[in-house]
DNA sequence: AGAAGAAATGAAAACGATAACAAAAAAATA
DNA sequence: TATTTTTTTGTTATCGTTTTCATTTCTTCT
């Protein structure tokens, strides 16, 4: 059976309003009183119904999370537990509910936005985006209004959103490969229609220029984030005229696929061939060799985020609206060193 | 601005009656009224509250989805996405909305329980579980009470439960191993508070069984599902009196670990020990060799669960109330194969 | 002790939808 | 045309809270 708080006001023989008074924590309730509606309440197990309480007071608690079709395989894979634990982690420290919307399909993803947000559902959103073709979904957003934060950097002026510094993790990742002593550094891209995509591709090209070395077509073949598209694109370069003697992949997967790839052509991963991955994904360290990669601070990105819409929600203003949280570059066992450079490179577990 | 059902029924010289049931496609509506309200709707962009139509009919229409602490590793990876991949499929068939809700520790988790699942916020749960432990959230579940599934066999009665057959799925991974003429069978285990750990241990001793093998503790290491675990447990096993000439790990991930134990060892996987997994994950395929395992049907697990749900909430039956889908022996390359034997067993990528 | 002020409590309205019932309009029948 | 039946529409109550505002009770002070 459930009860009401008619039936605690009933039993405590105190009115509605100062039951809900007790229950919220208001501090204007006579001690004796409130420990005889809260004696009430544990006896008829009485737990407020919340959705009367979302409609009058206009606030549900829900925080709803959109995860785009396609995204949570794509760039890297403990990427989707991984935020939502940050994200959950941050909410359930504020009582809030998180709602996940996770559509399957373009005109599913339609339909989300134009029922669900104007629902009253719900009290803010993340979105976890990460191609320039979200921007549609941003805009609409903007126009219900609802307090929104994205995850992953989008070139739009006034959002709030958290990413990690792809540019700077792939500049580092190149950058370490052209300290070993590397000069032909090849490059495995991802698409583009990917933000990431496009940064990390960016971080290669300023890493050569920074370090005089000249960008080079012969020396990039595109991937499509998977660990076939790593291998193909791996296979291309191999074939290349100027065969690389290192090479960074815009994910970890293609990276693994590349190994596979350099393996096959009879060839010695770090010894021929280094290779740098991105994302630090489980399987960057189940290869053999052991993948030296980009670790991407998932966990953390999630619980910013979530900490971000809730002030958002609160009314709070929110210090640096935009955060790019920096990367740290793994070093395993997949570029060996160089002698003369070692000095500078700090092997890592 | 957003607008009530009064706005439109203004708007469209109309009851608030009558344009909610033309919101909700109550068919004893004129045609003309209808065309003149769906045009204000239009006009003022509403979209009902969803919040007062909840409490209204006692349908909030969202389902909750537990997922306890701890399950979405230790089991195994791509678990987590690809279940919740496969509920909101047929959740968002029926525009049903999902609740995810993780707790991060012991004391959330009984908070959700007490509050959450009597808030009226939610139509009906499905479970996750995996352990033994859960078996007091299960009962408390039933009491409250609230249509619910789990995902995983469990042994109680009168539970609505969708999981694999982890049992056959071990035994046939055993089998095969046998069928290759292997007679030293090792088995390394994973934690027996999951039921998961406990129905593959039994496969494995009843293959043994039934292929005259005697069971012997010698063979047997207990792992704890992580990659280290299934490490150390195949160097015990490769230091002990009976070294194995075949090794099931009930899990990958305790497999690749194993699979380094034994390089480490300077022996060959499947030349000198053949090795099968649990689980086909993604490192199944991506470790040298690709891995022999078990393909869990997660997806299937997911959609199933939802579909049962949805029944339950709709007050039908739900014809077998548990079920428990088939595993697949997917065979790679960690296993090799016994000449003799080889038209019983079909190489597959 | 009585008045003024503060603290605690309660009655009634409101949130925005749907459901039950009643009434009006249209169609069918006599 | 009058009457019955059917279709369509509208009125009012309700879901379970919180909020506003009024009232009561308790303190404090002169």
């Amino acid at each position: 059976m459930l009860f009401t708080v008619k039936d605690v006001a009933r039993l405590a023989g105190a009115s509605k309003t100062t039951v809900s008074r007790v229950m919220n924590k208001n501090p204007k309730v006579k001690f004796e009183t409130k420990t005889r509606v809260l004696q009430a309440v544990k006896e008829l197990g009485y737990s407020p119904n919340s959705i009367a309480r979302a409609l009058r007071t206009k606030k549900s608690d829900v925080v709803g999370v959109i995860i785009p079709r396609g995204v949570e395989y794509v760039f890297s894979d403990p990427f989707f537990p991984e935020i939502i634990k940050g994200i959950t982690s941050v909410l359930n420290l504020h009582n809030l509910n998180l709602h996940l919307i996770m559509s399957n399909s373009e005109s599913e993803q339609r339909e989300i936005y134009s029922g669900l947000l104007r629902s009253r559902r719900i009290d803010g959103v993340i979105l976890i985006c990460s191609r320039f073709d979200d921007k549609q979904y941003i805009l609409k957003l903007r126009k219900v209004p609802l307090p929104c934060v994205l995850i992953s950097r989008f070139p739009l002026e006034k959002i709030n959103y958290v990413g990690c510094d792809n540019k700077q993790g792939a500049y580092n990742a190149v950058e370490h490969l052209i300290n070993l002593g590397h000069r032909r550094v090849g490059f495995i891209s991802g698409s583009f229609d990917f933000i990431g995509g496009v940064d990390r591709f960016e971080g290669y090209k300023i890493a050569l220029k920074k370090h005089n070395l000249e960008y080079d077509n012969e020396l990039v073949a595109k991937g499509d984030w998977t660990r076939e598209g790593g291998y193909q694109a791996m296979c291309e370069l191999l074939n290349g005229v100027k065969v690389p003697t290192a090479v960074f992949a815009a994910n970890d997967q293609m990276a693994v696929g590349a190994v596979k790839a350099i393996k096959e052509k009879g060839l010695q991963i770090s010894k021929d061939i280094a290779i740098v991955g991105f994302s630090d994904t489980q399987f960057a360290s189940y290869v053999e060799p052991p993948l030296t990669t980009v670790r991407e601070p998932t966990y953390e990105e999630g619980t910013l985020a979530a900490e971000m819409l809730v002030k958002l929600i609160n009314g709070q203003e929110v210090k640096p609206p935009q955060v790019i949280l920096p990367t740290k570059l793994i070093i395993r066992e997949s570029c060996g060193y160089n002698v003369k450079k070692m000095a500078k490179v700090v092997i890592k577990q």
